[in-house]
RNA sequence: CGCGGGGUGGAGCAGUCCGGUAGCUCGCGAGGCUCAUAACCUCGAGGCCCUAGGUUCAAAUCCUAGCCCCGCAACCA
């Protein structure tokens, strides 16, 4: 087989500064989980790997802004981070953060290599500096009118109102977030810069090698950025105390940049892991390419974060030489609410660990995959969450396996009938799901979510209407043993569909497993977990696949076995659900 | 200004690469079934495929010009 075993999923590191609401969730990390849990049922060594990103202007501003340590604001949302996981079921091998003492030694060794390897050089650069905070002022520490459209609420490197970009140094009227003082001083300052001229040839290179089974909007955006703009070097610190410390003499006040550390996160997590695990060298496996060039990785993103993962990223493995890059970058567009982008200020944001407490997990999977924004960005609407789940998943799934296992419980005390001698109906219903294995294996494979769950959604229909013609209900007064064997039938069609549906809807697969009558779990245990380091000490989620039961065949359901009473997989919503959310949302 | 994505029946999407009677889910209308969470099954109504040109026997699909929406532009998924 020349088939990967080892598959590394990589999701966008979230800014610890705030709590994550569904559309982070349905853009960038309920899709890796579909993805992960699938390729494990394939029997792929699987590593899907993630992290708070705790560095960055945007958490010491809040930290300011709230009188504490960033350290401190780290930790209350990277919780969070972890809590939501756990609960929708999102089984990341290791979820750790990037204030940890390996990320700092394996971030720091790249930046060593990259030095002695030539693509770093040091430069100077003008910034702003404020006398009476007694320090430089980056990136978002600056605020004042925009030099392009006049706007007041321009930002240090980019305008809200035009969005176009400049250096802090073009503002007008510039003044500090801190102090609030507009007497600012513009100062030298030496800072190093990754030299990305020396990579653009074989970044480009590598763009322009395969990559047809990437989405458009990545590669296209990527090559064209790549082939038209003249890439030059970049700062990769910043004056500032809260960062990973730069491995150099005379480097005071000055930190790596988050950009930088971020995407070393990858690799980080990865040795993370491998050490948690007592197999320090296991990292090998999914990135060193001498070892294992088939591995694969994937990084799973929301558009925003396409440059950093199909250039900046590979770019930075390119100059260590012999790492494996990104095999393919699946980036979605975003999740608006109401035709507008989700917004903490303006009230417009639903956080998933506050509608996990009213709603099922595996209902918010279905929900959010059936809008995912795989091509173009996405409105989500109460109204829509309730229809989809009131409609698709619980009329056309939830009641295919209500109606059958209640039925045979009922009639067949508890145990699955005997088939007689199939008709070609019967035959034909299992072959056709039997073949689902086969295309929703290849759109899962491709992670065309969406294209999955409608080819899985059409084969439970075909089973509701299989049922239609055979009416066990009816042949049952007048020929129980046909019943039994269209009941049969049923039963085994709906224990295949249990592994189609279960990377999207693991929950309730695991559940429909034990209503017939197996044991064991389809998938792995998670799990949280305190780790010590000469940094101090931070939450991991991790997950443990070894008992996990669940593989991506057919198997074959017993007659005879004992059933499980059944219950509803799925809780139907109120009618008013969409209203009363709604009500709640605009207050 | 530049770049990327998108514009398909009431809603959400697929189809566009490799032209050939416009497809799916939901909603709506009618009928059927009654095992089932009033769920399920069948049939039906409903579309200038953004616009204007062009290529072609034939264009949602290819070419040209333009319009509209979203995003990116070195970090807000």
């Amino acid at each position: 087989m020349d088939q990967p075993q080892h598959l590394l999923v990589g999701v966008a590191w979230p800014y610890a500064n705030g709590e994550q609401h569904i559309g982070h969730i349905a853009g960038a990390y309920l899709p890796p989980d579909i993805f992960a849990r699938f390729q494990r049922m394939r029997g792929k060594s699987v590593l899907m790997l993630s992290g708070s990103d705790a560095h960055g202007t945007p958490i010491t501003v809040r930290a300011e802004a709230e009188g504490v340590s960033p350290a401190e604001i780290v930790d209350r949302f990277h919780a969070t981070f972890v809590d939501s996981y756990l609960k929708l079921g999102l089984t990341f091998d290791l979820f750790t953060h990037t204030d940890t003492q390996n990320h700092w030694d394996v971030t720091q060794q790249m930046f060593r290599r990259h030095l002695e390897a030539g693509y770093i050089y040091k430069d100077s650069q003008q910034q702003l500096y404020d006398g009476t905070a007694h320090r430089f002022l980056p990136d978002r520490y600056v605020e004042g009118r925009c030099p392009f459209c006049d706007s007041d609420e321009a930002r240090g490197d980019q305008c809200d109102q035009c969005g176009r970009t400049y250096e802090a140094v073009e503002l007008k009227q510039p003044r500090s977030r801190i102090s609030g003082n507009t007497d600012l001083e513009i100062r030298e300052t030496e800072h190093y810069f990754l030299d990305l001229s020396k990579l653009q040839e074989p970044l480009l290179a590598w763009l322009k090698d395969g990559k047809t089974h990437w989405r458009p909007n990545v590669i296209h955006f990527a090559r064209t950025q790549v082939e038209q703009i003249k890439l030059r070097g970049r700062p990769i610190t910043r004056d500032m105390d809260w960062g990973v410390s730069i491995p150099l003499p005379d480097t005071e006040h000055k930190c790596i940049y988050v950009w930088y550390d971020a995407v070393i996160g990858y690799l980080s997590a990865t040795t993370e892991w491998a050490q948690l695990n007592n197999t320090p060298e296991q990292w090998r496996q999914w990135w060193d390419a001498k070892t294992n060039p088939d591995a694969r990785i994937y990084n799973f993103i929301g558009k925003d974060n396409i440059p950093f993962h199909a250039m900046m990223w590979p770019a930075m493995l390119i100059a260590l030489q012999d790492m494996n890059l990104p095999y393919d970058v699946p980036a979605n567009e975003f999740l608006n609410m109401y035709g507008r982008k989700f917004s903490k200020s303006q009230g417009r944001i639903i956080s998933i660990l506050d509608v996990l407490k009213r709603y099922q997990a595996d209902a918010w999977r279905y929900a959010l995959t059936a809008i995912a924004p795989e091509t173009s960005d996405v409105d989500f609407s109460w109204d829509d969450f309730v229809e989809r789940v009131n409609n698709e998943l619980v009329a056309n799934w939830g009641n295919l396996v209500n109606r059958v296992l209640g039925f045979a419980y009922k009639r067949w005390d508890g145990v699955v009938p005997t088939p007689g001698a199939l008709s070609g109906q019967d035959q034909g219903l299992l072959d056709e799901v039997r073949a689902g294995f086969q295309s929703a294996g290849e759109l899962y494979e491709s992670a065309k979510l969406k294209a999955a769950m409608n080819e899985v959604r059409r084969l439970s229909q075909r089973a509701n209407q299989y049922l239609h013609d055979a009416a066990p209900w009816s042949t049952i007064k007048t020929d129980p043993q046909q019943a039994a064997t269209s009941i049969y039938v049923a039963l085994q069609v709906i224990d295949w569909l249990k592994i189609l549906w279960a990377p999207i809807l693991p929950h309730s697969s695991q559940q429909l497993h034990e209503f017939l009558g197996y044991d064991g779990q389809l998938f792995g245990r998670q799990y949280t977990e305190t780790v010590k380091d000469a940094r101090g000490e931070h939450l991991v989620l991790r997950y443990d696949n070894s008992a996990a039961i669940g593989t991506w065949e057919p198997g074959t359901l017993n007659p005879g076995q004992d059933l499980k009473p059944p219950k509803p997989l799925f809780v139907k919503l109120d009618e008013d659900v969409a209203e009363k959310e709604t009500a709640a949302a605009s207050n």
